[in-house]
DNA sequence: GTCTATAAGGCGATAGAC
DNA sequence: GTCTATCGCCTTATAGAC
């Protein structure tokens, strides 16, 4: 489905030989993205993702210690990709923010299988004993204190009303980020993701602002 | 449907309780709320499920065809009693309609385990080959034309801005809610979900309402 | 209404061959 | 790096006793 296009020697590598070792780890956390996402965590099978690879449920045990192992790689290797696509750089207005978001959106509306995995393992994650629960809550907690920053300098440059809750505004995007990508999952091929999430993100700042100008043209 | 040919009427039996016989039938389904809640559909297991009513496999699929027939019940339930409790008589202004939802979202905070299985179902169910993908492609339906209804009639009224486009406000605010249950869901002890809220509410409710001051014209 | 027994199969993890 | 084999346990569903 989507081939990763930087595969860069994460590790000290050695020898070529590491670039086609790396390839079928790819694969396998390619793979897995998609049984997580239909079967969540505990109904995922390591035997059938395998399968779907080309090896055995051995081989696959050669590159991940075990089924949690293979979660956590999973996740992590998924939230860095996404760090560098799109939170590398400070935005410099609250609009440049929300259209950040708005790409973000329009790329997981782009990759079904991925998306569908946060919705199932977050909720799945709720759960003290899961074995993502403290990667979400963390998670959680990052994503909303690096939403607040360009709020918060936006208020400072009196581009917001100077009463903002910050926080809360960057809670409440997440939410209706999380929200939408739960509805739009139901009926990927119809719901407008990222046109909802405009039609939010219009108001929200409309709201916010004191002048009464609203988002920029869309890209 | 399992039981229906009862002369007992199970449904609308308001003095708080079930007949004798149901009360059995009534535990299995709180049990598999949490279980539903915890494992989701798949990994949820009908053995655990019994044995913590103190019944053992067998006993629990006399009550039930199986594991689908039990989801499926434990979601019509669940629904049922919430559409009675919450929505069974029309709401007189957008305000009053919100109100309701703070108090749904407040009930929900009560009920970890319900609302813990809903978020976890609802993502789960955007497979289209769960078990529930077509109950919630339906509720969702439900739900949001419900929540148009009271927002058209408030704009028929004057009382919100003409140009409110009802559906993308319906949309967004069962978006929020379940945004911030996820989020709630994390940590349930700390994280103040209704409060959380009614923000969103009054600062919505501000924007959408005409007080005949600059309000910007929008396509 | 609940039990036991059983069928037929899947699970994760480990061990060792090559 | 991948295979096969295996362990012990779990799964849903059915059949029949009481």
């Amino acid at each position: 489905m989507d081939r990763t296009p930087g595969p860069k020697p994460r590790r000290s590598a050695p020898r070529g030989s590491y670039a086609v070792g790396d390839e079928r780890r790819a694969r396998i956390l390619d793979t897995a993205v998609e049984h997580f996402a239909q079967w969540g965590f505990h109904a995922s099978s390591l035997a059938r993702i395998a399968k779907e690879v080309g090896i055995t449920q051995g081989g696959l045990l050669h590159h991940f210690r075990g089924k949690e192992d293979l979660l956590v790689s999973v996740l992590r290797h998924s939230e860095e990709q996404d760090r560098e696509r799109f939170f590398s750089r400070e935005p410099r207005s609250a609009a440049e923010a929300f259209t950040v978001l708005l790409d973000l959106a329009a790329h997981n509306a782009a990759r079904r299988g991925r998306t569908m995995m946060f919705n199932t393992l977050a909720a799945e994650a709720g759960d003290p004993g899961h074995p993502a629960h403290d990667h979400f809550v963390r998670r959680y907690r990052e994503v909303i204190d690096y939403a607040t920053v360009p709020l918060r300098a936006a208020v400072e440059r009196g581009e917001l009303a100077p009463d903002t809750d910050c926080e809360a505004v960057a809670t409440e995007t997440v939410a209706i980020m999380d929200g939408l990508q739960l509805q739009w999952a139901l009926a990927p091929e119809t719901y407008d993701m990222v046109g909802r999430l405009r039609t939010y993100f219009d108001r929200l700042l409309r709201s916010l602002t004191t002048d009464g100008s609203g988002m920029p043209e869309r890209p």
